[in-house]
Order: C-alpha cells, then sequence, then structure tokens
DNA sequence: CGTGTACTGATACGCGGTATCAAAATATGA
DNA sequence: TCATATTTTGATACCGCGTATCAGTACACG
C-alpha cells in the first residue's frame, strides 16, 4: 500500500501535454518519483530502475525540470538532489544532517524581494533562498 | 598599474594565520584573484597561470573557501564561479545575461529569517539567497 | 497494420574536482 | 649555514554528474 503524494498519471500528463509520449521508461520513472517524498539524486534512481538506461533517467528528469515538476538543488557538498515540486513558487529547506529536502512558501519572502530591489543595481528578474536546517527528525536523534 | 580591491599581503596572511606557508604558486593565485572584481571560474584562474599546477589552483581555492575569503555560487548553468567575499555576511546577485556576480547585505534579510523561522519545522542553522538579476551594463548594451 | 518520428540504451566523452605519489620547496633548529 | 622533518607541488589518473552520438526500438497516427 502505497501512498503517492502526487499521482503519477497527474505526472505523465504533463509532460504529454508538452508534446512527449507517454513511453514505458518514462511510466517507470514517473511512478517512482511520485512515491518519494523527500529528495532523490540521479543516481539513487538509477539503482532502483535498474531496467531503465542511465541516460534516459537523466534525460527525463531533465524533462520533469523543464515542466517545473521536479527542482534541483545543488547543495554545497554531494551530489545534487531533486525534489517534486507540490507548491508553485517555493523555496527549500536542507538538513544538513540527513539531506532530506522541505519545502516553504512565505508570501513575506516576495515582498522582502521587492524591498531589497531599490538597493540593488540592475533589475532583479529570480531569486533563489536555500535555508540549512536540523530537520525534527535529526534533532530528535540528538 | 592594477587596482588591488583588496591587498594581497592581506589574503596572503589570513592563510598564514590558518598555518598554511606563503609559497609562491599560493602567492601567484592570491595576487591574480585580488585584481578580479568580479566573479571567476577556476579554470579561468588555470588558463591564466599557466605555470601553476591545475591541483594546486583548486586546492588553494579551497583554502581560501574554508578561511571565509572566497565564495562558491553553483549557478544552475555552466561552471561554478568563485568571488571574492569583501562583506562577512553576505548574499549574491548573479546577472543572467553576463555572469557577473554582485554582492549586497540587507540586514532586513536577517530579520526575515528569524520571522519565517516559526513557520518552518526544525532548527534554522544557515540560509543562502541568490538574486537573479539583469546588470546595470547589460541593460545599457540592451 | 505500415510508416515516419520520437525515444531508448550503450558507449564514449566532457567537465569540475580530488587522490596519489614522487619530487621540490619551506620552516625550523643546531 | 646546513640538515632535516614537514608541507606543498605538479603530473597523472581517477571519480561523479551529466551529455553527445547513434544504431536500434517503440510509439502515434493514418
Amino acid at each position: 500500500m502505497t501512498t503517492e503524494l502526487r499521482s503519477r498519471p497527474d505526472i505523465m500528463a504533463v509532460l504529454e501535454d508538452r508534446g512527449y509520449r507517454s513511453t514505458a521508461p518514462r511510466r517507470a520513472i514517473v511512478h517512482l518519483l511520485a512515491q518519494k517524498q523527500e529528495g532523490f539524486t540521479a543516481e539513487e534512481i538509477c539503482k532502483e530502475l535498474p531496467g531503465v538506461g542511465r541516460a534516459t533517467i537523466f534525460r527525463t528528469i531533465k524533462l520533469l525540470l523543464n515542466a517545473g515538476v521536479v527542482c534541483k538543488l545543488n547543495l554545497i557538498d554531494g551530489a545534487p538532489r531533486y525534489s517534486l515540486s507540490r507548491i508553485e513558487h517555493h523555496h527549500h529547506t536542507v538538513c544538513v544532517r540527513c539531506g532530506n529536502v522541505g519545502e516553504f512558501r512565505a508570501t513575506t519572502v516576495e515582498r522582502l524581494m521587492l524591498a531589497v530591489g531599490d538597493d540593488i543595481p540592475g533589475e532583479i528578474v529570480g531569486h533563489r533562498i536555500e535555508l540549512y536546517v536540523i530537520c525534527v527528525q535529526c534533532m530528535e536523534d540528538e
């Protein structure tokens, strides 16, 4: 009994809407990702889907990135992590102990950007905020 | 007549204070970085200092990173950029056209983090903010 | 079905960065 | 000043993430 945070056909539909075909490898990848609530690495997916080629996995992740379904986090150390984006515009929390990725959205952030804009030369076209945290799970484990 | 934004001996002293030796390759690297006001890539330094080995350049940059003299930006595309940090705690602006890196510091940001902390499960231990901008130079060039 | 097009997987490659290790440079103390 | 222990260096090989290539396969569509 698996809980899918976002229904698999839903994500697949996003790709189809963009003109991409629904193929067995893509369905397998999308199905797997839909079950992952915390972040994941590309290599992790490769190991869990040995039947699917490495190139295809990277290719599909890229499609999902461009579609906005998935986002990528370049952490300071270790492999880049990907995560399903459940909220439209959002930012990330990353646990510095276990690496788990969370999302948050604060309208305060957007208002701040407008304020900061006055002090910055040039035009702001985007922003990116990462919060480094120790997650509740890791705090419980001391 | 070169203008050094931060005096070379100053940076070298930071390394010496940390117990590292003052060697010719390190002095060459530090001297070059001190002249760069915008960001730079590791490969760029390699090309400009052909007499110094690639490994040494990466090693020295890493020392400067750990010392807090330099900071690293993982942009979405292209090679990671490094930049001399002139302000203690700060954030970055990156021009999406030309890639130039700027710094800013807004106390508003720090206050925001405190506010956001209430909505976030776990303990915030750090943050990172990048603003994507079109810099004045690029706006002038249309 | 048949056929053009999109997709796949194997492989090789590119790039940023690091491990290794013998040789060279450096600090230290006699 | 020189001997010596310790760092540092550079060449090289290697690793990890990601992409180009390209022949072969699967898909959508008539």
